[in-house]
DNA sequence: TCCCGGTATTCAGTCTTGCTATGTACCGGT
DNA sequence: ACCGGTACATAGCAAGACTGAATACCGGGA
């Protein structure tokens, strides 16, 4: 992807990770891994663990060290309380943008006159 | 709005500008003053110009000098076919986007076994 | 044995972009 | 003369994603 991908990704790719946690507890790796399968073939490993570091020093998530059949220990992270609340406003900061975002795709495809000032 | 807000334009805003500029030329104080009507109270002035300015770098935007009859002269932006093709990736980079994100809610809203590995 | 590839994490340095704060300039009304 | 609304510009800061490299653990093949 370009360089679009990598800007509009800032802020969302929190709330991103956040909901992947929502759904279970996972690892860096495993959080990448499954970035990719979904598509997100771009996001750099590096990526993923300097924003889990950062949302373990807010308080978003606990974290657990689970020794690997296959390489160093795995730090899982679950999203707690916190995060949960974080999570929340993120969905709502994420409709706000989408709607008008929306309402602008929607204004191009079907331009009007505008009455309304 | 909250710092969320701010990070999540990164990257968005360009697109929203493109956006405003494709329904009809604008000078950068009525982009700044439309924003706000459409609900992006905290979008700073100075933040619109830089974007302009840097738009106007890439040879997104063709610029016309207007005469204001009350301040100084307004700097109309218009888009062009270099700024047509951005706006269209922007589209397609949202869609993207915008679409694993919904999956992702739904998930959370609507759990369930995957037994897909 | 030794090296390689897959798993797993970390970090320093760079770039882009939005915000803050401030400054400049033009104009009309009081 | 002053003030407020219009209109643009910019220097310095903060946040977050990327690059590239390093570290570490393990198994299998030459």
């Amino acid at each position: 992807m370009g360089k679009q991908t990598t800007e509009m990704l800032k802020g969302t790719l929190e709330g991103i990770v956040l909901a992947i946690l929502a759904v279970r507890p996972a690892y860096g790796y495993e959080i990448t891994s499954r970035l990719r399968e979904q598509g997100f073939v771009d996001i750099a490993e590096g990526t993923i663990y300097a924003l889990l570091v950062r949302i373990e020093q807010r308080g978003l998530v606990d974290v657990q060290k689970v020794p690997s059949e296959k390489g160093p220990p795995r730090k899982v992270y679950s999203l707690n309380a916190s995060g949960g609340e974080v999570l929340a406003e993120f969905w709502r900061t994420w409709g706000f943008l989408a709607e008008r975002i929306e309402q602008l795709h929607h204004a191009i495809e079907h331009p009007r006159e505008e009455g309304e000032h």
